[in-house]
DNA sequence: CTGAAAGCGCTTACAG
DNA sequence: CTGAAAGCGCTTACAG
């Protein structure tokens, strides 16, 4: 037995379609009996109409999309929970993409969305396209859709759409102030590779507060990881062999900090004590165990509820100027050591 | 200027709608110079055929259904990857609900789920109905879906469904008597209300192997948490103060395992030195501290993988018989303490 | 208050 | 190799 329809329920109501239709959705225009008769059919045959029919009759879609480069990285995880909490209030259906930070992946994902016809899309892009031919492609993709997007975390560089993210240049310009007031000089980033456009950001924050206070950049303080664990380990177990090697280190993610703290546990070199630090993100389980940290803190349940008001709101008035959500990356020096 | 559509392209290339279709869908059946032609002007029109009218159309969906209690928790986050990165090879969408184990939500979910006509389910419950008198009901909406489910990691009773479990009763038996083994009779468990159907497996098996051993368990070692880390810090510090307190302990989940290594932090004991401890699952943060674990083992990414192999696997095949794949939970000790 | 009919944007059996 | 027509399961303007 197949799948029963608005028709099945008609014909044993023996009322035409459109009646049931106006009982699906709740239309003053019926009569109360008819209403019952026709609801008492529907629970019984435990009928539940198809969207896809009400889509493609309505000419809209009940979906928003949400494509990020990790889904299990906690960041991306929470802002998923919150935005599909959201959504389901006003009973949009989230369907979620991943693309690993793959660019291929990232236009079939685009790809995906406007053949789902989604009604919006929260969007953070695979890579930095600022500098690649591919970004006015994206762009164009994303107009494309005819939806309302709001990118997350990630910009590129003259998207005219809305947006959300935080402000790390002041997060790691302040974190890098902070240790130079404390007297370091000799100042470390673990970062990913400049290519990426969070990661330039950050950099340029760094850079612009040594400058600012006079301290000539050193480029071996520069670490280019990769926002991974291993990469950070292996480059921070190369730092402490320096024989110049920094006094202070700021990490550029939750991966970065862990394979800083690994190396330093591994060469016995206590941390805020030998080494000051402080993280981008503070790491709940390095807390659980009497670690106290410093740590640029960012509000990431705030983030995606900014991200999907932003996309309601447009949706519901697609008018509006464009706007550019900046939320604090506040430095919080909870482990604070001269 | 709205959505173009296959008549769009049509009417363009002079052709009929069902030779636009043949060419959209690789169809033999078109003269190479007609298909050229239809190709540039989709291209050139920048056309994506609607998923929504296609899917209506092949009275199928290319969506698949995906509901867990919490999406952010990494466990379901690294399974969610998984899962969608087969899908998206598979040209399935992945349609995403998260219940707070919340069992109005859960329904809802379901709803979502039928109302999307999905190809295929993986589903967390998101309590436990095997108590409940909405057991049957959740079972009875499932056949409904007339579509494929997979149970993740949670069961229901009589569900005549697949599903990918771990052996938390084996896991947890072990772990009891590989305590025992080492000769500890003060066994604690710090576990969730028996209500959760994971925790009444986790706790008989923790149960069996001090019955098997000949120790009579102790209720007052049996501590009810609820998988969050605040409840779990808070019993633990009770159990600092038991004047018979116990010496060794199994946490039943990561977040257990936080509240308890803080407690016992805060209250200057040693974990593995002064009270034993294995918890279920290992944290890699704990491991970049330096602090080696014992942990139940469990291979997330495996759970993923079988999961969706289960699903695309009944969709290939609805008459395969029922499958209850069981993952191993072993025991690792590798903070081993006498 | 109710229904016949057209339409949403595709696919597909059928005929040529 | 190509197209006219029916159909997928709904909604909605229109007429009554």
């Amino acid at each position: 037995m197949d799948n029963i329809t608005i028709k099945d329920i008609a014909n044993e109501a023996g009322v035409s379609t459109t009646t049931v239709s106006r009982v699906l959705n709740g239309s003053e225009l019926v009569l109360p009996e008819t209403r019952a008769r026709v609801q008492k059919i529907i629970s019984n045959k435990n009928y539940t109409p198809s969207a896809t029919a009400r889509n493609l009759s309505r000419s809209t879609s009940d979906a928003i999309g949400f494509i990020v480069p990790e889904v299990d990285n906690p960041f991306f995880g929470e802002i998923l929970r919150t935005v599909i909490k959201t959504a389901d209030q006003k009973n949009l259906t989230l369907i979620c993409c991943n693309t690993d930070d793959d660019m291929t992946k990232d236009f079939r994902a685009l790809a995906v969305m406007k053949e789902q016809r989604v009604r919006g899309l929260i969007y953070t892009p695979a890579v930095d396209y600022n500098r690649k031919k591919e970004g006015e492609r994206v762009l164009e993709v994303l107009r494309g859709l005819k939806a309302p997007v709001v990118f997350l975390d990630r910009q590129i560089e003259d998207a005219d759409f809305d947006g959300v993210f935080f402000d790390d240049f002041k997060g790691m310009y302040d974190a890098t102030k902070t240790l130079i007031d404390m007297g370091h000089k000799r100042i470390a980033i673990i970062n990913a590779t400049l290519e990426r456009p969070l990661a330039l950001i950050r950099y340029n924050g760094y850079i612009r507060a040594l400058k600012d206070a006079g301290i000539e950049p050193n480029a071996a303080y520069n670490f280019k990881a990769n926002y991974r664990m291993t990469k950070s380990y292996e480059l921070s177990m190369d730092m402490f062999e320096m024989k110049n090697r920094p006094t202070a280190v700021i990490t550029c993610n939750n991966r970065t900090t862990m394979g800083f703290y690994k190396a330093a546990k591994e060469k016995k070199i206590e941390v805020q004590k030998d080494i000051a630090c402080i993280a981008l993100d503070r790491i709940e389980e390095f807390e659980a165990l009497g670690m106290e940290m410093n740590f640029i803190e960012r509000d990431v349940l705030k983030m995606g509820q900014q991200a999907i008001n932003l996309l309601l709101e447009r949706m519901a008035n697609p008018d509006l100027p464009v706007r550019n959500v900046i939320l604090e990356a506040k430095v919080n020096m909870n482990a604070l050591r001269k």
